[in-house]
RNA sequence: GGGCGAUUAGCUCAGCUGGUUCAGAGCAUCUGCCUUACAAGCAGAGGGUCGGCGGUUCGAACCCGUCAUCGCCCACCA
């Protein structure tokens, strides 16, 4: 059989990853197992795969690989959220350029639309998701808008209505002005921007004075309806009771004292606007001020703004600072930088806005989520973010979850009447009507009207670890699977997301919902920048896993990239990973290669698979401990360098039989067990190739053999001193290649090597020194040639005598320098052995082996100095 | 304004309870090699005042204080 010496990930990719589908491997369903339960962040139904998806699923995929392997019920749900802002954004966007107005639409009609889109784009995400081998059992795929999900949604909203938690009021909610709805104080990102302080002042009523105060924002002064001063502010003493007239418009408003206003800040006066501020709002609520609402849904001036009606927030700001100089009242513009809250969505400028919504009390259910994250029942990885999740759950404020928006689950309250509670919560209008019949009121169905808005995205994504086991009406499923086990996402949506379904998890199954949050950083790029779309800095993942291959990609993902660091990415690293594909590739072609024959074992290559037989097991032990640390690129790490250093430098080098000659039989059997273990050890991390070689390694054909069940390997104990003994011989194979190389002694010129007789180095170990470093014997010696180079490891000598053309003096110049640096080594160590305190304070064992190392030192002089006398250079 | 975190080799990061895994890894660099699995490779090497300053200690990358720089999260100062 002819093995391609290139690697090409592209011919086998898709042939396993459809043959593990074929053979049901990544299908769950509740048994006598353990469970591993994770469930996918969904991602948005509009979204394609970015670099942030791959690096957050590829971690999934590691951990639902590496349970399936150990043998539990792995279960990896994937599905996509309807993501209700988001897609109705798009889909209006859509819907524009096709020369349609959303307000041209019934809602109805623009549903058709939404799905229509949903049904053409909403699978893109999870089938780029296949390519990158996740290994999720796609029959559970889930849907937030899917029926049964819809109708937990719907459910909790009524349960946690009657339990008294969801309430309608009105209240000071963030709107945004270009998608037109209100939005949860998560949803808005403050962003510094230079705007400018404007000195405006206002005429004091019946007198010649004025009064002037600082805003930003100008354009709402004809919302204003008092001016508040600090009742202790001197300055403004005479003013107590009096009115101002508001320019422009003239209304005369009340100035009130309140001990809000911070004295220092601008002029000391500030303007109150209820409509528009949230602190005008609260000044305006204890004072009992009038509410002049000036700006329309879409930001545009109202007719109660009496001027500029109909023009926008932003132009009337640049308009009324003109018409405010020409009428005497802006006495200066300075340049100020302030925190501006935008839309997360749509990026506009949010507003405060006076509107009836409805909310979400969070105090009670946040309690639980927050005390069981503290205490670890919910285990944060990295533990840092427990204490950004304690500083929001300590300081949580009630959840606005009202959204006017069509794309999403309309909010189930009927209303009958015009008046504020004139409304009954219920699954649908029947339902109304009977609970409406209920309390003793006949309704007529076409007097029922329902609330026109939908529910914010996250009050479904909060169900979502049990709403996908449809755990709110079929408990076998969300009883078995439920706690999950992981959750891989990113920090960003640590309030949104994670919070939310900690708190809904113990308020509706009395359990965490996962036992490990695992969050990711985020991918920048070179330069540190956040990767995305509108830099035009991200990859296309879909391109790179082309060029490099998935598992070359998924492994240049993971090379650096700890809990909750960001990612630096490069390309070079998916290059990195390609490499390290190539190098295991030829590394199977090498064992492939062999044709056995039944000859008795060298000694180099028992001593070889001995070391290797116990250095696996000690590899094991340290991968599992990284990942049950949830360290995953140390896990990578430790593969990685097992595999190219141990395994392919030194192992297969020294079982490798000499040219021409045929491996035995028993020794391939023992290599081919071994790189069977290490492609377990790859396959979590690279699925596709492992998977590949682990079938050409012995011609494996039937399903049940396939790599992607296997078990994991189970660590045994190992004898380190084996693994101590191989190593040093690994050191005195380097030292004899170094001094080859500084040498210029080609590898092929068979050195002899001497070691110190009567020291404690088995010379078992001969062979594979031998082979390993091309030296023709090992003769243990009394005393060391005299013309010769040396080296001391573990306090033995060795020596390798100078063929010809060495240079003396060079030898001799390196042997005195050796000698220096050695002389004041050893001074330091005689001071703390003759510091008093350093050995009445330290321990025994410290001690210790400080006096081993002047012994060390001293000896090491000594034979140097002995070794240039009887080279006849005095010394 | 409040909080959290970081600063270790050219780059990206480990370094767990202060002392034998203590100054490490991978990449990059340099030197020599197309040697018979792999040049997407092999063999070897160099490289760090552990951000600055003070302190605690017999002993500090590690503990304390302070300063500097960077990052993140939260927050209604017009």
């Amino acid at each position: 059989m002819e093995i391609a010496k290139i690697f090409d990930p592209k011919a086998i990719e898709g042939k396993w990853y459809n043959y593990w589908l074929e053979h049901g491997f990544f299908k769950s369903k509740p048994d006598h197992r353990e469970p591993y339960t994770v469930v996918i962040p969904p991602p948005n139904v509009t979204g394609v795969l970015h670099m942030g998806h791959m690096l957050n699923n590829t971690i999934q995929d590691i951990l639902v690989r590496k349970a399936r392997m150990e043998g539990k019920n792995a279960c990896w749900v994937p599905g996509v959220d309807h993501a209700s802002i988001a897609t109705e954004a798009k889909v209006v966007q859509k819907l524009r350029k096709e020369g349609i107005k959303k307000s041209d639409l019934s809602r109805d009609e623009f549903l058709a639309h939404a799905w229509e889109w949903k049904n053409k784009h909403g699978g893109i995400i999870l089938q780029q998701l296949k390519k990158l081998g996740a290994s999720c059992d796609w029959d559970r795929e889930t849907f937030t808008m899917d029926p049964d999900y819809s109708r937990s949604v719907i459910d909790t909203f009524i349960d946690l209505h009657q339990k008294g938690y969801i309430y309608r009021g009105k209240r000071m909610i963030n709107w945004d002005p270009s998608a037109k709805t209100a939005l949860s104080d998560e949803e808005v990102i403050h962003k510094e921007v230079d705007s400018k302080l404007y000195h405006v002042r206002y005429r004091v009523a019946e007198s010649q004075d004025y009064i002037t105060i600082a805003t930003t924002r100008p354009e709402t002064i004809l919302g204003d309806t008092a001016i508040c001063i600090h009742p202790d502010d001197e300055r403004y003493r005479h003013l107590h009771g009096k009115s101002a007239i508001v320019p422009l418009v003239g209304r005369i408003i009340p100035i009130i004292t309140d001990t809000y206003v911070d004295m220092e800040f601008g002029t000391g006066c500030l303007k109150v606007t209820p409509a528009h501020d949230v602190n005008d709002y609260e000044l305006g609520q204890k004072h009992g001020l009038e509410i002049i609402d000036i700006l329309e849904a879409d930001g545009t001036l109202s007719t109660d703004a009496q001027l500029y009606v109909g023009e926008d927030r932003f132009d009337v700001r640049a308009k009324i600072a003109v018409d405010l100089a020409s009428a005497g009242h802006l006495i200066k513009t300075e340049p100020y930088t302030n925190k501006v809250g935008y839309s997360e969505r749509t990026d506009v400028p949010i507003e405060p806005r006076l509107s009836l919504q409805w909310f979400v009390k969070m105090k009670d259910l946040s309690e639980p989520a927050l005390d069981h994250v503290m205490n670890d029942d919910v285990q944060f990885w990295p533990p840092k973010f427990k204490n950004s999740y304690r500083n929001w759950m300590e300081n949580i404020k009630d959840w606005c979850i009202s959204r006017q928006l069509w794309w999403g689950h309309r909010i189930p309250a009927f209303y009958y009447g015009e008046g504020e509670h004139d409304y009954i919560i219920a699954t649908d209008i029947d339902d109304a009507i009977s609970r409406l019949q209920d309390v003793g009121k006949i309704v007529n169905p076409d007097d029922l009207k329902q609330d026109d808005d939908v529910l914010d995205t996250w009050f479904s994504s909060w169900l979502w670890p049990m709403s996908v086991f449809n755990g709110f009406y079929s408990k076998e499923e969300v009883d078995y699977y439920y706690p999950t086990n992981d959750l891989v996402t990113a920090p960003e949506i640590m309030f949104f997301w994670v919070a939310r379904m900690i708190m809904a998890g113990y308020e509706y199954r009395g359990e965490k919902p996962f036992k490990n949050v695992y969050f990711t950083g985020i991918v920048r790029d070179k330069l540190g920048r956040k990767m995305s779309k509108s830099l035009g800095n991200s990859p296309d993942p879909i391109e790179l896993m082309e060029q490099f291959g998935a598992d070359g990609v998924r492994v240049g993902m993971l090379f650096s990239s700890p809990a909750g660091n960001d990612l630096p990415f490069d390309e070079s690293l998916c290059e990195q990973g390609r490499n390290f594909s190539n190098k295991m590739w030829n590394a199977m072609r090498l064992v492939t290669s062999w044709t056995p024959e039944d000859h008795p074992r060298p000694e180099s290559a028992i001593l070889a698979t001995d070391w290797m037989e116990n250095r696996l097991n000690q590899v094991i032990v340290e991968i599992d401990d990284c990942y049950a640390k949830f360290r995953i690129s140390e896990a990578l790490m430790l593969t990685y360098k097992f595999a190219w250093n141990d395994f392919c430098s030194i192992y297969l080098e020294a079982v490798k039989p000499i040219y021409g000659m045929a491996i035995d039989k028993g020794t391939k059997e023992i290599v081919v067990r071994h790189f069977e273990i290490l492609l377990k050890l790859m396959h979590p991390l690279m699925p596709f190739i492992s998977e590949e070689m682990w079938h050409l390694l012995r011609a494996r054909l039937t399903p049940s053999e396939a790599l992607v069940i296997a078990p994991w390997p189970k660590a045994k104990v190992y004898n380190a001193q084996i693994i101590a003994d191989f190593e040093r011989s690994c050191a005195i194979i380097t030292e004899v290649r170094n001094i080859r190389a500084q040498n210029n002694i080609p590898m092929k010129t068979t050195l002899e090597l001497f070691v110190e007789s009567g020291k404690d180095f088995p010379l078992t170990q001969v062979p594979i020194i031998a082979k390993l470093a091309n030296v023709g014997e090992i003769e243990a010696i009394g005393e060391m040639p005299k013309q010769a180079f040396q080296f001391v490891i573990d306090r033995i000598t060795f020596a390798i005598p100078y063929g010809e053309a060495v240079d003396m003096e060079e030898q001799t110049g390196k042997m005195k320098e050796e000698i220096d640096y050695l002389r004041g080594f050893l001074k330091s160590v005689q001071q703390k052995l003759t510091n008093e305190k350093f050995m009445s304070g330290a321990p025994d064992a410290v001690v210790a082996n400080e006096r081993k190392k002047e012994a060390d030192a001293q000896n090491k002089i000594n034979l140097l100095e002995t070794k240039l006398a009887e080279m006849g250079m005095a010394f």
